[in-house]
RNA sequence: GCGGAUGUGGUGAAAUUGGUAGACACGCCAGACUUAGGAUCUGGUGCCGAGAGGUAUGCGGGUUCGAGUCCCUCCAUCCGCACCA
């Protein structure tokens, strides 16, 4: 009797859906466990068969954990705004809100047909109105709160006011960037509008001038993604640096607490490290530098290394800088100014890529040394970002290498500090060694003179010590459509939030998704009486950035259908934060680090009770594609086989993989392929086949290399491609989508299912009471099965469950006392098959699903010998078997005494004899 | 330039704390059963060698009775990046 493995997948998907298998209710009465997938943006291609991998993991690991007696929580959802949507909408005019949702049926029909057990009761959509009005919210809780310093934790900005009423802002602990001091009778004559724009400088959602990528021609922001080479990818189009009035969130009010955070985290290293690099803690001093006739300018610099002060011999400002407007001589302003312009032509990403090429300008004005009153002068250079520190430094070319650069290439002064180091080739960066050269400094092992320098610098009133983040606040709005709208308008050019029996504010209808010709963002196309209907001027056009939304969805599935909060406090109460997170690795440093920082904020206004939304994380590796490649001559419609392009010039061109079999095109397909190859010409191989070149990298839809699932589990079914996703190898690390080794996986579950086969062909398990070596391969089963998905070894499972198959088949086993637990065991794994089993076993109390995990029965494997390898200078040559009850040196004697022993000693007298009890014995000659 | 990861058979990989390297599969070879098979079953398969044996976890060194695993130098590949003052 053959299973058809493809009605058994339909039958059971079928139960499991008409039965509800997988809802999940808040029993409080169990111990909770949260398996979470990063969710998908519907993209058009599909899924591909590298988003299972994870999700495949994280079903195990959650069915695992319900046969172990939790009360799993398991959702799945759709990261549905976005690019790809808004594009498309471009192009057609279709609104992107279709295509999400043809998209999302693609996807959720592709995700049934894998038997994920997801409570999909509980789905959610950031797209979806019902649940941006809770991001919405959430952005007024932000607008509306600042971060005590002194707390360290954000609070309600009401309080800050009535603080600013009481005594002003001297002395306050709120987080801001703002310098101007005011007292409370300057805050109290503030006119209401004036009150409004200096709170925009402590609030955690705000307002401000903000340096992008402006690309005119498309009217719009660009990514630094979506730029190569000053130009737009899109077009082709050149692209600017242009300040623009933008909102932001307030990230680095946390960077400490996101850092000591990760602390506590399981999560790996690796990630940790990503993190931390991230947000960039570095601790050393701000320094003031007067300018040479301008008394009211203090040029204020960021430094880790105050001991190199007397080492300074220019200054630097980034082409960006404030102070350039105003510091600049006449007779320089044109050099400068030509500058800037040629800088605002490349991205930051540019700036920094390009290590070589060194650049920068005079700018004819000096700074003063603080302590040796030395003119210094001030230069302008693009290694110099006006996004970190103060975008200016004190350049000290004998201890920082781009300093060094810049002034051999500039033929600056350098002039060195440290004691007996040459500086003849390269800069001393090192943090050891003796000062010299530097007045009070000299003599001073270099950590006591950054000390020393600290208070020296406090002491003259020069500066202070400083920590400096290099993480950024985070910019939160884009020029798009397909996004949420804020929940704000302006009135007299203040943004107010709209109120919240009014949320969610939807996104209004549009004539097109573009800018507007003025370069407004595409809701900028909105007509007032549709849309505009608040008592301001406008409602703000931008909308929200794609990591709004995700930010914060794991909380909304403990509470998905709450219509008065964005989730219940019993809910969050019970459910708590994520337990096990699983996501790709590309995620590192956005997606984690937001919703680190959101988690936080809610937790700090006491809406959820943890302020770290993932206890562990599992990052799964890529799955790459394998590409198939044509050559073309440059210049002709005519391609070139693999073994003769190299006579040729030729581009490369991707080919659908669908078009290819064993590197081989299909030449008639291939020219009904797209109607610019209809007349291509070819150069064949000799036997006249045309052979394509190949390229392992990402799968992508404009690669025409994306392998879908779909055509697998119609040959195999479902299970045959959960258990080949995992068989592949560990699921962190990456690898080639590659489909050889799936009829290895194919033929397991058959080879299994044999076992339940009787002779005669019908299903027939016996009762009989199994031999004892069946109960050691079950028990040993149990064992590794528990103790690998313990460590999310989840590809060695798969090889254990071969094992066992193997050796119950060897057994002739078709005892029920063995293939029970041996069907719970793999239920996680093959859920369909596993059930079908159950039923055709006519096994009692429901399905496989409900049952509890076997449990492992240490006696069983209890061993009364163990067989000792027997080794000569690490080298094992024979094993020899003793009673675990014979000790040590027993053992020792006994095998130095053997002829064998004699032979490999070939008459030497042994120097030692090394016996680990039940591992190994090692003779040392 | 900085940061992170990874190097084990023809291939995917295994080897929890240092203790029998290559489990389990794919592929390949030989055989059985078949009209046939991309079905099923049996045996073999790191490399060199007829064999005894030798040799092997990117290269070179070190620690150890014993190293894929720990330490150092180097090499290669991949990923990320915001020249981080």
């Amino acid at each position: 009797m053959e299973l058809d493995f493809q009605s058994i997948d339909k039958h059971w998907q079928l139960y499991w859906a008409e039965n509800q298998s997988n809802k999940v209710l808040d029993d409080t009465n169990k111990p909770k466990y949260y398996v979470l997938d990063m969710f998908p943006y519907p993209s058009g291609a599909g899924l591909h068969v590298g988003h299972p991998l994870g999700y495949i993991a994280s079903d195990i690991y959650a069915r695992y954990m319900r046969l172990k007696g939790f009360n799993v929580l398991h959702p799945m959802g759709y990261d549905s705004f976005g690019l790809p949507a808004e594009q498309y909408a471009i192009q057609t005019g279709q609104h992107p809100a279709l295509t999400t949702a043809k998209n999302i049926s693609r996807y959720r029909e592709q995700l049934d047909r894998l038997g994920f057990s997801y409570d999909w009761d509980r789905q959610v959509k950031t797209s979806s109105p019902d649940y941006y009005r809770w991001t919405q919210w959430i952005f007024k809780q932000f607008f509306n709160a600042f971060f005590n310093t002194a707390l360290n934790k954000a609070q309600p900005i009401s309080e800050l006011i009535s603080e600013f009423s009481i005594k002003g802002n001297q002395g306050s602990n709120a987080y801001s960037d703002n310098q101007l001091i005011f007292s409370a009778k300057e805050w109290n004559e503030f006119t209401p509008n004036e009150q409004e724009k200096m709170l925009l400088n402590y609030r955690l959602a705000f307002l401000s001038e903000t340096w992008v990528n402006w690309c005119p021609k498309l009217g719009t922001v660009l990514a630094n993604d979506e730029i190569i080479n000053g130009l737009s990818v899109r077009g082709g189009y050149p692209v600017e640096q242009k300040k623009m009035m933008q909102w932001s969130m307030r990230i680095k009010a946390y960077a400490e607490r996101l850092l000591s955070g990760l602390d506590n985290l399981d999560w790996t290293d690796a990630i940790k490290d990503q993190q931390r690099n991230w947000i960039g803690k570095s601790v050393g001093a701000t320094v003031f530098f007067a300018i040479e006739e301008h008394s009211d300018l203090k040029l204020e610099v960021f430094t880790t290394r105050p001991d190199t002060l007397f080492g300074v011999t220019f200054m630097v400002l980034a082409p960006e800088h404030p102070f350039l407007e105003q510091i600049v001589p006449v007779e320089f302003k044109g050099a400068v100014k030509a500058y800037q312009v040629e800088v605002s032509k490349r991205t930051e990403r540019d700036r920094q890529a390009d290590v070589q090429h060194i650049s920068g300008v005079f700018t004819g004005a000096y700074a003063i040394h603080p302590f040796t009153k030395k003119k210094l002068p001030i230069w302008t250079g693009d290694y110099v970002l006006s996004s970190y520190g103060t975008g200016a430094v004190m350049s000290v070319p004998c201890g920082d290498q781009r300093d060094y650069a810049f002034a051999k290439h500039f033929n600056l002064p350098i002039s060195n500090v440290f004691k007996g180091v040459n500086i003849d080739q390269e800069a001393f960066a090192e943090k050891t060694g003796v000062i010299s050269n530097s007045e009070f400094l000299d003599g001073l092992e270099i950590n006591k003179a950054i000390e020393v320098a600290c208070q020296r610098l406090v002491a003259e009133n020069i500066g202070f010590r400083k920590v400096n983040f290099r993480l950024r606040d985070a910019i939160f709005s884009r020029q798009r459509y397909w996004g949420e709208p804020f929940p704000v308008y302006y009135e007299n050019e203040i943004p107010k939030l709209v109120a919240d029996e009014h949320l969610p504010i939807e996104l209004p209808v549009v004539d097109a998704y573009l800018p507007t010709e003025s370069g407004e963002p595409p809701l900028a196309r909105s007509k007032k009486e549709d849309w505009n209907h608040f008592q301001g001027d406008r409602m703000e056009y931008n909308t929200m950035p794609g990591w709004a939304g995700s930010s914060w969805y794991f909380l909304r599935y403990l509470d998905p259908n709450n219509k008065e909060e964005f989730v219940g406090k019993d809910k969050v109460a019970y459910w708590q934060n994520v337990d096990l997170y699983i996501g790709g690795n590309e995620h590192a440093t956005g997606h984690l680090l937001y919703a680190r920082f959101w988690t936080k904020f809610l937790f700090d206004m006491g809406f959820i009770p943890f302020d770290e939304p993932f206890k562990k994380l599992i990052n799964q590796g890529m799955i790459l594609g394998r590409s198939s490649l044509i050559y073309r001559i440059k210049g002709e419609n005519t391609f070139v086989t693999l073994s003769k392009m190299s006579a040729f010039e030729t581009d490369p061109i991707h080919v659908d993989i669908n078009l290819v079999s064993a590197d081989k095109l299909h030449l008639s397909a291939f020219k009904n392929w797209l109607p610019e190859y209809a007349d291509a010409d070819f150069i064949l191989e000799d036997d006249g086949s045309f052979i394509c070149g190949y390229e392992v990298e990402k799968m992508s839809k404009s690669k025409f290399n994306v392998q879908t699932p779909d055509d697998l589990i119609e040959k195999f079914g479902a299970d045959t491609l959960r258990m080949y996703e995992m068989f592949l190898g560990p699921v962190e690390q990456s690898k080639p989508w590659d489909t050889k080794g799936i009829t290895g996986v194919h033929g397991f579950l058959k080879k299994l299912s044999r076992l339940f086969l009787s002779k005669d062909a019908a299903w027939g398990v016996v009762d009989d009471a199994p031999s004892k070596e069946m109960l050691k391969i079950l028990h040993k089963t149990i064992r590794r099965i528990q103790d690998d998905l313990d460590r999310f070894s989840f590809n060695t499972v798969v090889s254990t469950l071969m094992i066992a198959v193997n050796e119950l088949t060897d057994q002739k086993c078709n005892h029920k006392q063995i293939l029970q637990p041996l069907l719970v065991l793999l239920s996680p794994y093959a859920p369909h098959l596993a059930e079908e089993l159950w039923r055709v076993m006519g096994l009692p109390d429901g399905t496989c699903a409900l049952q509890a995990f076997p449990i492992f029965d240490e006696s069983i494997l209890q061993e009364s010998t163990y067989d000792y390898p027997i080794s000569f200078n690490g080298k094992m040559r024979f094993k020899h078997t003793f009673d675990l009850s014979i000790n040590e040196k027993e053992i020792a004697d006994f095998i130095v005494e053997l002829p064998l022993t004699q032979k490999y000693l070939e008459g030497k007298t042994p120097k030692k004899v090394i016996v680990v009890k039940g591992k190994i014995v090692n003779i040392v000659s």
